[in-house]
DNA sequence: CACGGCTAATTAGCTAGCCTAAGGATCGTG
DNA sequence: CACGATCCTTAGGCTAGCTAATTAGCCGTG
């Protein structure tokens, strides 16, 4: 089942499916808790254990100055802890407190549940052309 | 190749690639000119001919005053034009202007360059893939 | 025919999330 | 030991979304 289109059609059509999927994403935030954007932050630290804050916006792709502040806000909650840096008094040290992992992990089990769900009425086909499609665009991302 | 993941894999995984690669999209605004917002709720105008801000809002999935705000943008810009109902005093119709239509038009050319390089470096197979999982990703969004 | 309740759109005001520019502290090297 | 580079933060600005409240118009019922 070969979809023929055209790139310039691919491209619309994907930066469409990706802003509208994102919007719905954003909009089921569930209670208590945490954006998008802090958690994707948090799971980054608990992934690469204690980072600085450059290497933190590095791994998120966003400039340093808005990490400060998605960290800012993780520390308020108590999510993320902050550190001297052994050798260089410039840096700064964040890892999760034992409170981040477990909000973590419970996000992991609570949070995506609408994804989830729409993900589970797909056919097994299509759960396998999207979980190849995510590592492909997660690649794209990336470069 | 088939991908083995957990359900929660994928989802995470997906949201992940999602929000990043918006992320990337949000940055790469060519001169002049729309955001991706803008552009998105012009291309709705487009397809559904005149549409009250109510309907373009739903196509959107985004609230009333959300669409008001953007409205008001494309408004300024000259690319909307905006005529009252003809049997509804409350409702008003949005259309694309010329200009608004020829904009679009421009986009779909030049726009998109930085996704489109992207899509381009894949192999025919990938794109393939991508291309199926935006039809999905776009039947996700809109259930 | 007027009035009460609904709907459409806008206004006001908030938050998140991104950016650039600029500043202060520290590092490391000549 | 001074000076450029690097790290983080502060300051300020913008887009994009939200909810609550307001204004205007519609319509059915008494």
């Amino acid at each position: 089942m070969v979809v023929s289109m055209t790139p310039e059609q691919l491209t619309v059509r994907l930066r469409d499916a990706i802003t509208r999927l994102n919007r719905r994403l954003r909009q089921e935030r569930p209670l208590g808790d945490l954006t998008v954007t802090q958690l994707s932050a948090l799971t980054s630290l608990r992934i690469g254990g204690a980072l600085t804050p450059r290497e933190l916006s590095d791994a998120e792709r966003v400039q340093p100055p808005t990490m400060t502040k998605i960290v800012a806000k993780l520390e308020e909650r108590g999510l993320v802890q902050r550190s001297p840096h052994p050798t260089d008094g410039r840096q700064v040290l964040l890892a999760p407190t034992a409170e981040g992992l477990e909000v973590i992990d419970s996000y992991q089990r609570v949070r995506d549940e609408w994804l989830a769900a729409k993900l589970a009425n797909l056919t097994p086909d299509e759960r396998d052309t999207v979980a190849r499609a995510a590592s492909i665009l997660e690649g794209l991302a990336r470069a």
